[in-house]
DNA sequence: TCGTATT
């Protein structure tokens, strides 16, 4: 059976730069305004507003980080991440959730097809205790524009697959304690959320509920659909909720499909808003200034933008004859294919390059999480190095953080040098003796 | 009238 690509260039196909992830500085919270103590919640929190008053306030949604009701004997090691910012990486989960002790196993959890992160994984630690330390510092990060959730995994089963439902109709003033006293009649509701309007803030009448058991989201089709809430004029509509991600497989799809005789043709500005577009499509970066080259298919792009950057040490490529087109397919023979594998090269290399940003004045106490905290929020962050005295393992007051994109880090930068944290003011800038770090 | 929660 083979895959069939539309002809028509889908609404996610656009070359002009709009993604579905959008995400925007207007959603990075400033550090000044949430200290770091504020900026996690932990535990087990009854109920309090999930996302911690920032991010961009387009959900609502339940972050109970642990299973009520449910014996933990299964679950004391592996845990479930979600939320994830759609350009994080398994190896990036793992530098961050190792920071807290040695893990068994990690998982990114991807499209089969695309590779596409779905915004959740798994990480199963060692020691029970290194997944309860886990829940208490990690649930409730901020990462870019999500705030990570961080709990016990169940047992894995078929019985609790297909259980999210879409729910629309629903008044406007109906909050989510409400939506959930409504369904919970059906069963344990593991996540409910109601969507708001970005402007207003306001309910836009639809939300979703994921029950423990596609059994218990049955009946509640069968209970509620079609029903007036209490107190309503109109029924609301119950059903099972779309399968993610089809659309973006699709969408990437018909984005590779599309490429090849455009990269031959195109003038070069159009060229390298191909490339990022691609890198976007394929793995969330973000930035038109990545630092990546890709030898033989951009390198002379990247050159010329590393031209046009202040404060970056990028070493000079050679940009031979072949240029930005040499890496397209030779002969034509497997166009999609040739720029998938492109892509996926570009890709790769977008997610172990970046640029290196010296952090000085760290407490002695301070560890992994409190780089990851810091420099989060303002976009991908690659990994996180904290220096520790080799006798003691305490903080030698200094730590290094790679950044994918360079606006990113050059906000992080702007933003974080001479932010005081508790009594130590932060020195914060590019490291200056190499260009930029390339993990091992 | 649809975000990304079970390897």
């Amino acid at each position: 059976m083979s895959l069939r690509v539309s002809e028509e260039p889908s609404a996610y196909a656009s070359p002009s730069g709009g993604t579905w992830d959008s995400q925007g500085w207007n959603t990075v919270s400033d550090p000044m305004d949430s200290p770091l103590s504020n900026g996690i919640m932990c535990g087990v929190s009854g109920g309090g507003a999930p996302n911690g008053g920032g991010g961009g306030g387009v959900v609502t949604g339940s972050t109970s980080p642990i299973p009520t009701g449910t014996s933990m004997e299964d679950s004391k090691t592996n845990l479930i991440v979600n939320y994830l910012p759609q350009s994080m990486s398994q190896e990036e989960i793992r530098s961050l959730f190792g920071s807290i002790g040695e893990i068994e196993s990690c998982k990114l959890i991807r499209d089969k097809l695309t590779g596409q992160s779905l915004g959740y994984g798994f990480v199963n630690y060692v020691d029970p205790k290194d997944a309860e330390k886990a829940i208490n510092t990690l649930n409730g990060l901020r990462l870019q524009t999500k705030t990570i959730k961080v709990s016990y995994a169940r047992p894995s089963s078929a019985s609790i697959r297909d259980a999210n439902l879409y729910v629309s109709g629903l008044p406007k003033g109906m909050g989510q304690k409400e939506l959930e006293g409504l369904f919970s009649q059906h069963g344990r509701i593991i996540t409910s959320r109601i969507l708001l309007d970005q402007l207003t803030g306001l309910s836009r009448g639809v939300g979703f509920i994921r029950f423990d058991k596609r059994v218990e989201a049955e009946e509640a089709i069968k209970g509620l659909n079609g029903q007036k809430p209490p107190g309503a004029a109109e029924p609301m509509t119950v059903k099972f909720a779309n399968n993610p991600s089809q659309k973006t497989s699709q969408a990437l799809l018909s984005q590779l499909y599309h490429s090849p005789t455009r990269r031959f043709t195109a003038p070069l500005q159009a060229q390298r808003f191909r490339l990022d577009n691609l890198l976007n499509m394929a793995y969330g970066v973000k930035s038109r200034f990545s630092p990546v080259t890709i030898d033989g298919m951009a390198s002379s792009l990247a050159a010329g933008v590393a031209a046009a950057l202040p404060g970056h040490h990028h070493h000079q490529h050679q940009h031979g004859a072949g240029g930005a087109g040499s890496a397209a397919s030779p002969g034509g023979v497997s166009g999609a294919a040739a720029v998938a594998a492109a892509a996926a090269a570009a890709a790769a290399a977008a997610a172990s390059a970046g640029w290196c940003i010296f952090v000085y004045n760290l407490s002695p106490e301070s560890d992994e999480s409190v780089l990851w905290q810091l420099f989060g929020p303002f976009g991908a962050v690659t990994s996180v190095r904290l220096i520790r005295d080799f006798a003691t393992n305490k903080c030698r007051g200094f730590g290094f953080v790679t950044m994918t994109n360079y606006e990113e880090a050059a906000m992080a930068i702007a933003s974080l040098n001479g932010y005081r944290l508790g009594d130590r003011v932060l020195q914060v800038s590019f490291k200056t003796s190499k260009a930029h770090h390339h993990k091992a």
